[in-house]
DNA sequence: GCACCTTAATGCGTATACAATAGTATATGA
DNA sequence: TCATATACTATTGTATACGCATTAAGGTGC
């Protein structure tokens, strides 16, 4: 549970303490993001405390700017804040994960129809690019970039529909997505094996948003039909419940 | 465009400085709701500027607070952060309201067969109860109140899904609506009127999701259609675009 | 020996102070 | 009189300092 926090400060030594504002903005969104990856990547695991303190340190930023970045987090459910005890990786409930999935198969496979009208060959390249390259992280055996990479093809996908809102969102659950995938998925088997994403390539390429709706569908059932969706209720047991006294 | 910030201050006569931590997070969240519900309501209009030192003086919090609570209406796309401008609520743009009204099409429809399946005698009375202060509302000419209570509406019925994801999605969506309505919407026509939401709870109380479904893809499409949602384009004109230069 | 109380340490919530920047106004020169 | 440049003001961004809460450990009394 308790982790190494330096780990997720890949590339930057020391950014010098550059002084009161070097381009202030662009540093946040570099901790930002690494951050969130190292949680998509599940080098932070689910209930993994994250202190001001050693973010701080790690990033050297003052706590301002780390409150500012795990609030962020916080809404996005990838962190959960406990009002007095700080911030940690959020363990997605049961109940979580189902209604994550249930929103991704309405908003990602209603998606399909628009993407597949407005597709174009280089958003088809490219797509194809990403998916040949999860397929490759995941034969060498890197189930956090497969991950990773996995996340980032629904994104793309759900961006080319050309609305911004639900893309985000579908941002948001692909996001979470990973987390659920940590708690509740089984060691061997991470979403998105087999060449599922070439094949909802190819209808799309086809410009048959129907079938690729479909596809979808049954794409993310196979998904959250490989987890093994249990309440773990260790973290709080319901001790009223248990021995039936109502006060 | 330039408001007495005051109104928004409701029901809170000085909170008497109540110290370093009186249940902080609770006056935190009232004074979220209170702001965003004076957005809502269209009390604050978009472009209204939200300078953080005026709503410290008029909330009693320090700048710290309020700069969270503005973060957090930014996240929400209520409020637009402008690097060094600050704060102000957000005039949503053409493509913003098509993309809202999108999403709100997809998710609400596609969240109505889930609702006639789980809903009860009890949140059918409920929702009657509160169409029926809406009509009310309207027709007493409290238009704030009347929007407000439309978004609450429509709310509460994504909640009765069961999908806590969605449900959040879709208030999200409903409070983008309110300030898209402020700005597309013509003064005398503003969305839900006539027995729209009565006709739906019928549909869902004889638990005909389907048509529930149809009726509320006619009722949204019926709000944007009474939308004028033309480009003002005023506000960045693309000078790369127009004059064709390429640096 | 066990339980409870006291004390210390850790860590977050809040406020305040300082630095930097964008917008505005004024002054000066042509 | 108009345009340009400079100085100023208003407002945000960031850091730091302080105070309270919670937790854990150690000591003392029973």
């Amino acid at each position: 549970m308790e982790q190494e926090l330096s780990l997720i400060n890949g590339a930057k030594p020391q950014p010098k303490r550059l002084g009161k504002n070097g381009d202030g903005d662009e540093r946040h969104e570099v901790i930002y993001r690494a951050i969130s990856d190292a949680i998509i990547k599940q080098q932070l695991q689910p209930g993994a405390r994250l202190r001001e303190d050693a973010l701080t340190e790690v990033f050297n930023v003052s706590r301002t700017g780390i409150r500012k970045i795990l609030q962020r987090l916080a809404l996005e459910q990838l962190v959960t804040i406990t009002p007095r005890r700080g911030a940690s990786v959020t363990r997605p409930t049961a109940a979580e994960a189902r209604d994550v999935f249930a929103a991704r198969k309405m908003v990602e496979c209603g998606l399909m129809p628009e993407v597949a009208l407005h597709i174009t060959p280089q958003d088809v390249s490219e797509l194809r690019d990403m998916a040949k390259r999860e397929h490759k992280a995941l034969k060498a055996g890197e189930q956090s970039t497969a991950i990773r990479l996995s996340a980032a093809f629904h994104e793309r996908l759900a961006q080319l529909s050309g609305n911004a809102t639900l893309a985000a969102f579908v941002s948001q659950l692909c996001s979470r997505s990973s987390l659920i995938l940590a708690v509740y998925g089984s060691a061997g088997n991470l979403g998105c094996e087999s060449h599922d994403h070439e094949d909802l390539i190819n209808y799309l390429a086809e410009g048959d948003g129907e079938k690729a709706k479909a596809f979808m569908n049954h794409h993310l059932m196979e998904i959250e039909a490989s987890l093994s969706i249990v309440e773990e209720e260790a973290v709080a047991p319901d001790l009223h419940q248990i021995f039936g006294m109502t006060s």
